[in-house]
DNA sequence: CTTGACAGCTTGTACAGACAAGTTCAAAAA
DNA sequence: TTTTTGAACTTGTCTGTACAAGCTGTCAAG
């Protein structure tokens, strides 16, 4: 540190960053600091626009010179990262629509990635994103049941600042952030419960084990069977993954009916997994719902050729995608959070489901 | 420009960018340049100091200033910008996923922005996505009919070297600028040829008036019209506006069944349209396609609850996004490109027409 | 009480000079 | 021929001065 101006840049640099000089305070004038550290104006000076080139401080003529205050030293770029596991299927489209919405609104931009549910390709993009300077994300983990490794890399954006808010589901590492999740434990159980109630007994359920969502509708419809006095039959679960989803609930659903098993019911992880399913069903020469009841998740009102109405949850999607954009905004003006917003699931009847033995 | 440190800076950047300082080029020395233009050599340091900070040049302690070379002296963001019209609607997420999956192999992110397919939107999105620092920019054009009045900002990107491919439509005073489109002309062409084939002479044709591909999916009509030795009839054409999409053509249609003109078949601009005309035949107590033959446009593979699969014309959809993608990333590469991508039209046979007195 | 002039502060521009530190290249030495 | 030396250049640091331009609070005039 032979060099006067740098040591004067640390000295200013510390006191700013241990917040003994807090954003908004005046410095000393430049005249006074030339003094305190004995050198000329014109040192002072050279220290004082590198740190304002920095963004540390600000200097008005004639006035002073000003601790920054906005958003912790580091220009605002009005981006924000959106960060999904697919962009194009589904509901996403939608709620990313959501988002745009309420950002637009308030001048912020939209930069869109999707980690196709890889978790490695989730910490590239996470990666990607801290060089990057924007002002907040909103994440959906991707396979947020397999455990959290990559947690140093959400350490790193509350220690720069960055607020995020994780949608759809939560890492059990950090179920303390905030979060906008729906209520999936209760919407399986609403499902579960309303196919107990028009007398189904064999009732199989569907579910992704990669996720917090497959592991809470899952809860949910046990919940269902226990309270209808019906056992848990952990041969009538066929579990599956993100990268099985096409073919393996397909499968093991027709294995299931060649094996003559009874089945009046089943209960699946998702609209897009029961349309599958409904196409396996009838392959295998049933009909849906006269022979066996099938229910959704999501209420994402394709159809899939099926010509069926699914009996599903609500999934709220653009309005999931505004509160999850409100909330980052609120973050990002410093204002206190609730950290968990539940969204209520509520039942839609469509004709995908049938009394039994009507 | 009183202020004399100013006046250099302008200079030296105008000699950078008229390209009489070449990148890696050495500037004469301080000592030179403070003789040169009569002030002292503190005065050229401050000049000099500042285009360090905004990028144009760099100093080597010893050796001199040098010109920088960097990608036109301004570092690469890594940042694609994604301007459509509509987000979540209709085949706009398949055109940005296919977008994504080639910029994102190529370790670039997509700023997304939509228009609402308002030009003062448009507009405003450009002057943003100007001061952000990018890479390029996919845009779709809003409301590409309507005469372009903000050709500026469009100059203002190519002054600052940002490359930009227009998909979907075009602007008639950009016509030489970079484009991948569809031949929409000859993609109503062949279903409207394929109607008359059918034996349909009344064929109504609904097209949007505020976008090139209106213009051009009506020209690609009338031509098969004439072809077919139909008179082209002003009165079975239904214009409307983007604002109007929802009620224009559902009124207009039933208005002209209610005055009992006679109509065999329908063109609509887009399978979007084509369903709302769907629903309009149906609540006037006529079917489809036994009464009225209706084609789309866009194979967007929706049914809109209608149980009916649209004779239609393939859109690539992400295939589109893939190609424009492709080519921007090579504009930045700087290799030369051709100029117009277009896409030819396929016929995609739906049940939504029929033979005439079949 | 309100207004306006002004003194006294602040930062901004500009000058001039001195020396430090790194680079370059040619002449001198090996 | 190769290596070393060193003068002459470059930019980097630092000092000191002068005045311009902008802000702020005080104090006297209205």
């Amino acid at each position: 540190m032979a060099v006067k101006y740098h040591q004067i840049e640390t000295d200013i640099k510390n006191l700013i960053l241990s917040e003994e000089i807090k954003p908004g305070d005046k410095l000393p004038s430049e005249n006074i600091l030339a003094k305190k550290y004995e050198v000329s104006r014109q040192t002072v000076r050279k220290a004082l626009a590198d740190l304002e080139v920095e963004g540390y401080i600000y200097a008005v003529h004639g006035s002073g010179t000003f601790c920054s205050d906005a958003s912790r030293f580091k220009k605002e770029s009005k981006d924000i990262a959106v960060v999904m596991t697919y962009l194009s299927d589904y509901i996403f489209p939608k709620v990313i629509s959501g988002i745009d919405s309420v950002l637009e609104e308030n001048g912020y931009s939209i930069i869109l990635k999707n980690t196709g549910n890889s978790r490695s390709r989730e910490i590239r993009c996470l990666e990607e994103l801290i060089e990057k300077n924007i002002d907040g994300i909103i994440i959906e983990p991707s396979k947020s049941n397999v455990f959290c490794k990559h947690k140093d890399l959400y350490d790193k954006l509350d220690k720069y600042g960055i607020p995020y808010i994780f949608i759809q589901g939560e890492y059990s590492v950090m179920e303390n952030k905030t979060h906008v999740l729906m209520d999936d434990e209760k919407g399986a159980y609403l499902l579960t419960r309303y196919l107990i109630d028009l007398g189904h007994r064999n009732i199989v359920g569907v579910f992704k084990s990669d996720d917090t969502q497959g592991q809470n509708r899952h809860m949910g419809y046990a919940r269902a069977l226990a309270e209808g006095g019906i056992a848990y039959d952990p041969k009538k679960i066929i579990w599956f993954y993100t990268e099985d989803r096409a073919v393996h609930p397909y499968v093991n659903l027709q294995e299931m009916i060649k094996k003559g098993e009874a089945i009046d019911a089943v209960v699946a992880y998702n609209d897009q997994i029961a349309f599958h399913l409904i196409k396996a069903i009838r392959e295998m020469g049933l009909r849906v719902p006269e022979d066996i009841s099938i229910t959704g998740y999501d209420n994402s009102q394709a159809q899939g050729n099926s010509g069926i109405n699914l009996t599903t949850v609500a999934h709220p999607q653009e309005e999931l995608g505004k509160i999850a954009a409100r909330m980052l905004l609120s973050m990002i003006k410093g204002e206190q959070n609730e950290k968990r917003v539940i969204i209520e699931p509520e039942l839609i009847i469509g004709n995908s489901c049938r009394k039994k033995n009507e």
